[in-house]
RNA sequence: GGCCCAUUCGUCUAGUGGUUAGGACGCAAGGUUUUCAUCCUUGAAACAGGAGUUCGAUUCUCCUAUGGGCUACCA
C-alpha cells in the first residue's frame, strides 16, 4: 500500500510573503488534496536575527484568505508537532550528534572573519573559496586538530558542526519536474549544519523535519536546487528514505530581470503581496486591499507556471485539485503580469452574486459619507460589466451621488453650441411632464421627441449626457435619468444650461 | 569567478521528427452600445544562434549566447 501523501509549505517568517511563497502553498495543497493526503505548515524559525513577529500571523491569514487551509501546523495540532522549528530546538542537536559519531560530521571552531579573511584573499587571487575536502585539514576543525585541542576548544570556545561531504562522487539526482541531475559532490562544501547560537541550520532542521513528519514530496522553490544535493546525501547519511522533490520555477518580475521582489510593486504600482503589509515606515500593498478576489488570486498563480494542457483558463479551487499535475509544471520563470491579474479578476468579479456587490458598494459609499436610498442595486445592475474591482463603482459611478462639478472640456466643446440651451430645454420640459418615471417611457418620449423634429440624436444625446455625467462615459443616458429621479435631473441640465451664455 | 537550472509571439503558454506552430493577456482595426466600458469579429505578433543526427528538424545531440538561481553560523 502507497504511503500516504504529506507535503509541507515551510515558510521562514521573515517578512510579509510574496505571491511567489504563495504559489508554493498554492502547489502543495493542490498536489496533496489531488492525492488525498495531507499539507502541512511548518514554520521554519531557526534564524532568531532576521524573525518577524506578525509575520506567521500573516502567513496563516493568507492561506486562510486564499481558503488552502493546512491540516495541520502550528495551532492546528497533528501528530508531529511541534510545528515551529524555534519549539523543536532540543530535537535537533541529538541527530548533529549522531552524525559527528558517526563520522558524517565534524566540530569547526573557524570564527566567520576567518573565513571572511579566507574567502577576500581567494577572491583577490581570482579564486574561491570552498570550505570542503579540498582545504578542510588546513582549517580548524575537529578533522585537521589534536584531540586535546579540540577538547579544550569544545569547553572554551563557539563552535559549528559542519557536514562532511563525501569525496569524488557522482550524485544521480531526480526531480519531479526537471527530471534527472547529476552532480560532482567535489564542487559542494561542507555546509554548516548546527550554529554556535545552538540552533540548526535550514538544511539540518529541514531534513529531520521532513523525515519526522513523514514528508513524501517536497515541493519548494528553484532557489532550493544547488541545495538539493546536500539534502540527499542528508537523508543517506541518516540512512533515511529521501521524499521526492520538486523545484518549481521562479517567478520573476513584469520588465526587466530578476525574479520579483519587494520593490517592483511600488515601482510598477501593482501588488505582490497577498495581505497589505506594514513596517514602521513603509506600507506594502496587498492583492486582498486592492480589492481583489481570492478566487482571482487562486486562478491567476495556479497558471503562472503551470498549465492543465487544454485550453480553460477559468479554474475554482475544486477544479485545480481534480487536474493538477507536477509534471504540468513548466521549467522555466514566468515573469508576472499584472494585466492578466487584473483580467482574472474581471472575471470573478462579474461572477459574483450581485447581493454581495450591492453590499461591499455600500460600504464604499459609507466610507465617504454616502448614505443612498435603495437606488445601489440598480446602479450595481448598470456598472457591473464595466467593473473589475469593488471600487469601480465609486471611480465609474460617482455621478450618480454627485452632480458633474465641472464639464470634460474636450466634450462640452464638441457636444454644446448656440442651440443646445434651447434643445435641453426642450428635454426638460419632456421629463417634467413625464409621470410614469421610468427609463422605457422617458426613452421613448424623448427619442419619439427627436425623430419627430429632425434634430439629430448627437445634438441632444451628448450634452444631455454631459449635463448628468460630467463627461461622454457611463452607462444609458435614461437610466442614468430615471436612477437621478426627476428634480435633480432637471437641475443638472439646467446648471448646464447657464454655463453657456 | 565557480556550480546548477532554463530558453516558442511583448507576456503567460500549447504543441509535434513532416502543423497554415494553437490558445489567452495586452495591443490594433471593425461591429454593437448614438457616449465610455463590457461584449463580438478580425489582425499584427514567436520556435535565441551555430553545428551535427536525419530524406526532413521548432522538436533529438553538442557548442555558443542570453536569462535566472545558488555560492552565509539566511531561509
Amino acid at each position: 500500500m502507497p504511503q500516504k501523501v504529506r507535503v509541507r509549505f515551510a515558510p521562514s517568517p521573515t517578512g510579509p510573503l510574496h505571491i511567489g511563497g504563495v504559489r508554493t502553498a498554492l502547489y502543495n495543497y493542490l498536489f496533496a488534496k489531488k492525492h488525498g493526503g495531507d499539507f502541512l505548515l511548518r514554520i521554519e524559525d531557526t534564524d532568531q536575527s532576521r524573525y518577524v513577529e506578525k509575520a506567521e500571523d500573516y502567513i496563516v491569514e493568507t492561506l486562510n484568505w486564499l481558503q488552502i487551509p493546512f491540516d495541520e501546523g502550528p495551532g492546528n495540532e497533528g501528530h508531529c508537532g511541534p510545528y515551529r522549528q524555534s519549539e523543536r530546538k532540543a530535537l535537533y542537536q541529538q541527530y548533529a550528534d549522531q552524525l559527528i559519531a558517526t563520522g558524517k560530521a565534524y566540530y569547526a571552531f573557524d570564527t566567520s572573519e576567518e573565513l571572511e579573511a579566507h574567502r577576500k584573499q581567494h577572491e583577490a587571487e581570482g579564486k574561491t573559496f570552498i570550505y570542503n575536502w579540498h582545504n578542510r585539514k588546513k582549517l580548524k576543525n575537529s578533522l585537521s586538530l589534536p584531540p586535546e585541542e579540540i577538547e579544550k576548544r569544545l569547553q572554551h570556545t563557539d563552535f559549528v558542526i559542519r557536514f562532511k561531504c563525501p569525496e569524488g562522487k557522482t550524485l544521480q539526482l531526480k526531480d519531479r519536474i526537471r527530471g534527472d541531475i547529476e552532480i560532482d559532490t567535489n564542487t559542494l562544501d561542507d555546509k554548516v549544519l548546527f550554529k554556535s547560537d545552538g540552533m540548526p541550520t535550514y538544511h539540518l532542521a529541514n531534513i529531520v523535519d521532513d523525515h519526522l513528519m513523514e514528508i513524501t514530496h517536497v515541493i519548494r522553490g528553484e532557489e532550493w536546487l544547488p541545495s538539493l544535493a546536500l539534502h540527499q546525501l542528508l537523508y543517506d547519511a541518516f540512512d533515511w528514505k529521501a521524499p521526492e522533490f520538486a523545484h518549481l520555477p521562479l517567478i520573476l518580475k513584469p520588465s526587466g530581470k530578476g525574479k520579483l521582489s519587494k520593490r517592483d510593486g511600488e515601482l510598477g504600482g501593482f501588488p505582490v503581496f497577498p495581505l497589505e503589509w506594514h513596517t514602521e515606515n513603509e506600507v506594502f500593498m496587498g492583492f486582498r486591499e486592492e480589492g481583489y478576489l481570492p478566487e482571482a488570486v487562486v486562478n491567476m498563480l495556479a497558471l503562472l507556471g503551470w498549465n492543465p494542457g487544454t485550453e480553460q483558463e477559468f479554474f475554482s479551487l475544486k477544479q485545480l485539485v481534480d487536474v493538477f499535475s507536477l509534471e504540468r509544471v513548466n521549467k522555466a520563470g514566468a515573469k508576472f503580469d499584472p494585466e492578466k491579474a487584473k483580467w482574472f479578476q474581471h472575471h470573478y468579479l462579474q461572477e459574483m452574486d450581485e447581493k454581495i456587490l450591492i453590499s461591499g458598494f455600500k460600504d464604499l459609499l459609507a466610507s465617504k459619507n454616502i448614505f443612498p436610498n435603495n437606488d445601489v442595486p440598480k446602479i450595481v445592475s448598470l456598472l457591473k460589466e464595466r467593473a473589475t474591482f469593488i471600487n469601480d463603482f465609486w471611480e465609474q459611478g460617482s455621478f450618480f451621488f454627485e452632480g458633474p462639478k465641472s464639464y470634460d472640456e474636450k466634450a462640452f466643446q464638441k457636444a454644446v453650441n448656440a442651440d443646445t440651451p434651447q434643445l435641453l430645454g426642450e428635454v426638460s420640459k419632456i421629463i417634467q411632464e413625464t409621470e410614469k418615471f421610468t427609463e422605457d417611457v422617458l426613452s421613448e418620449k424623448i427619442k419619439g421627441w427627436i425623430t419627430a423634429s429632425g434634430i439629430g440624436f448627437g445634438k441632444v444625446m451628448m450634452p444631455l449626457r454631459l449635463a448628468l455625467v460630467g463627461e461622454m462615459k457611463g452607462p444609458e443616458v435614461f437610466s442614468i435619468i430615471e436612477v437621478l429621479g426627476k428634480e435633480e435631473s432637471l437641475l443638472r441640465i439646467q446648471n448646464l444650461i447657464v454655463q453657456k451664455p
